[in-house]
RNA sequence: GGGGCCGUAGUCUAGCUUGGUAUGAUACUAGCCUGGGGUGCUAGAGGUCGCCGGUUCAAGUCCGGCCGGCCCCA
């Protein structure tokens, strides 16, 4: 029938059009009457909450707090530290009035919280025994995108969360900042599915204001790099300006060492472009805000009140685990209907009862992932089907860590470089470590350095530009 | 940053060249029929044609500005 209800065009003839087609039509997000701001619907915020849910857990058990900043932020505040403001200044949101009144000092709608936190900060921090101080916040950030937006990739103002720490060591504030590097990787390859690359940003892409910054990479199916998080080493950067110091034990005066961190509901964007197919999403189980979605099946009331009881039954048991399970009991649409809705929406596993599977004691399984049809007796319900939704979790994330593989090169000559990133790719190449060849390589490409990996073992080798000795192996990409 | 395209009911769309307040489908509501991969019939309801201005007796249609969206190439 109407084939517009559905996603019309296929995710690699029209990667773009497939994205936005599935954000909308998986009811994930609409747009907003401004340009670039999104509607999360529930559907959409229920994946946040579950990623959120999972972190903040985490967050908890190493001693972090959760606290609340305001959305305005002065002017001459944000100014405090100047390349940090400049790196930000050109996408800031302005409040100039309050009403008919000009306002003297106008108020950013806040980029990032680094100005306004610290500045807090330095009235709390007064002592050793203060620190460390682990406050991270979720909230919102603006940052005005002219062009080239995007649902969750590129949008003006984006869930998040920003941690802000502060310690007395700078030893002990890196520790933090590799830490919650480790955290958000866990957190994104084991909910999410996703594997990811973790590293540091090169000078130039480092965090504004940072001594220096790690991040967490993975690649799209479309041969573009995403940054899925990243965690600053801010060291005394921001609190000489910002003033965070304190008496240490020998009674010494002393600027404080800091970190921020943040991940964003960009990691939606990644899960959707890297798990979904033709047909819509796919949602791994662990954050699926449905795990699995029952559809009864019956022709007349006698079989209807035979079935509903037993999907009833069937729910009700799968509820104790705490999975949960939706009972599409809609009879204005045909089971046919809710099989392509479900698999739109990406719910990882339908259940199909009907008369016929009653009789045998057996009911229909899905899985979203491969679509294969099995059966399972109605006895072995719960254990088959926990079991059966780990391993869609599993084969999600074997999948991803497949087109890692088929995306990431090594190349050491520059012609080889450019021919393979024009069909989009992961590059390890051999890096000098100076700017200017890191500037050669994007205008000559448009890749630039996603991150140098910490794992990445390379024998003396030389830069793929200048050709000076190096054993820098970095990855290039073009990105999002 | 550069270049194309688009905006009419919840959704998709005809009408625009050649001006006369709008077509069809789907979804929605009611009743029946159906139901294991996007059911069928009958009736009903649903519209500031993105916004503002201009031309005109008359603008969805022509002109200008603005707002919003999509795609492609750096």
């Amino acid at each position: 029938m109407s084939k517009e209800i559905g996603i019309t065009v296929k995710k690699n003839e029209n990667f773009s059009e497939w994205y936005t087609q599935v954000v909308l039509k998986a009811h994930l997000a609409d747009y907003a009457p401004v340009k670039g701001l999104i509607v999360l619907r529930p559907y959409g915020y229920s994946i946040w909450e579950s990623l959120k849910s999972s972190l903040d857990q985490k967050l908890k058990a190493t001693g972090h707090e959760n606290g609340f900043l305001p959305v305005l932020i002065p002017e001459s505040l944000l100014s405090k530290e100047s390349d940090h403001f400049a790196g930000f200044t050109p996408e800031v949101f302005w409040v100039t009035h309050s009403g008919e009144t000009e306002i003297g000092d106008r108020l950013a709608l806040r980029p990032t919280s680094e100005a306004l936190a610290y500045s807090m900060y330095s009235k709390w921090v007064k002592s050793w025994r203060d620190l460390p101080l682990k406050i991270n916040f979720w909230n919102t950030a603006l940052r005005a995108e002219i062009k080239a937006t995007k649902p969750f990739l590129r949008t003006s103002e984006f869930l998040w969360q920003e941690g802000h720490t502060v310690h007395a060591t700078k030893e002990e504030a890196e520790q933090e900042v590799m830490s919650i590097l480790e955290m958000y990787k866990k957190t994104v390859e084991e909910e999410l599915a996703i594997p990811v690359i973790t590293g540091k940003k090169s000078e130039k892409e480092k965090f504004v204001g940072a001594v220096y910054t790690t991040t967490m990479e993975s690649i799209m199916p479309d041969g573009k790099a995403l940054q899925m998080g990243t965690s600053h080493f801010l060291g005394q950067n921001f609190s000489k300006p910002f003033d965070v110091k304190f008496l240490d034990k020998q009674n010494v005066e002393t600027f404080a060492w800091q970190t921020s961190w943040g991940v964003s509901w960009r990691l939606i964007g990644a899960l959707i472009m890297i798990h979904g197919d033709d047909k819509g999403l796919v949602l791994p189980p662990r954050v699926a805000p449905i795990q699995v979605v029952i559809v009864p099946i019956y022709y007349s009331p006698q079989d209807m009140e035979l079935v509903l009881s037993k999907v009833s039954e069937i729910k009700q048991a799968l509820t104790k685990h705490n999975l949960r399970v939706h009972m599409d009991v809609r009879d204005e649409v045909t089971p046919g209907y809710k099989f392509h809705d479900w698999e739109m929406k990406g719910v990882p596993l339908r259940v199909e009862i009907g008369p016929k599977d009653i009789a045998k004691g057996k009911m229909v399984l899905v899985r979203r992932d491969s679509l294969k049809k099995s059966d399972l007796t109605f006895e072995d319900a719960e254990n088959g089907i926990l079991s059966m939704l780990d391993e869609i979790q599993q084969n999600l994330f074997e999948n991803a860590k497949s087109l890692l593989r088929e995306k990431t090169r090594e190349i050491t000559d520059f012609d080889e470089f450019k021919s393979e990133m024009e069909k989009g790719a992961f590059i390890y190449s051999p890096w000098c470590g100076q700017t200017k060849c890191e500037e050669t390589i994007k205008e000559s490409t448009g890749a630039d350095i996603r991150v140098i990996p910490f794992d990445a073992k390379m024998q003396d080798s030389k830069c793929i530009i200048c050709k000076n000795q190096t054993t820098i192996h970095a990855i290039f990409a073009r990105s999002y």
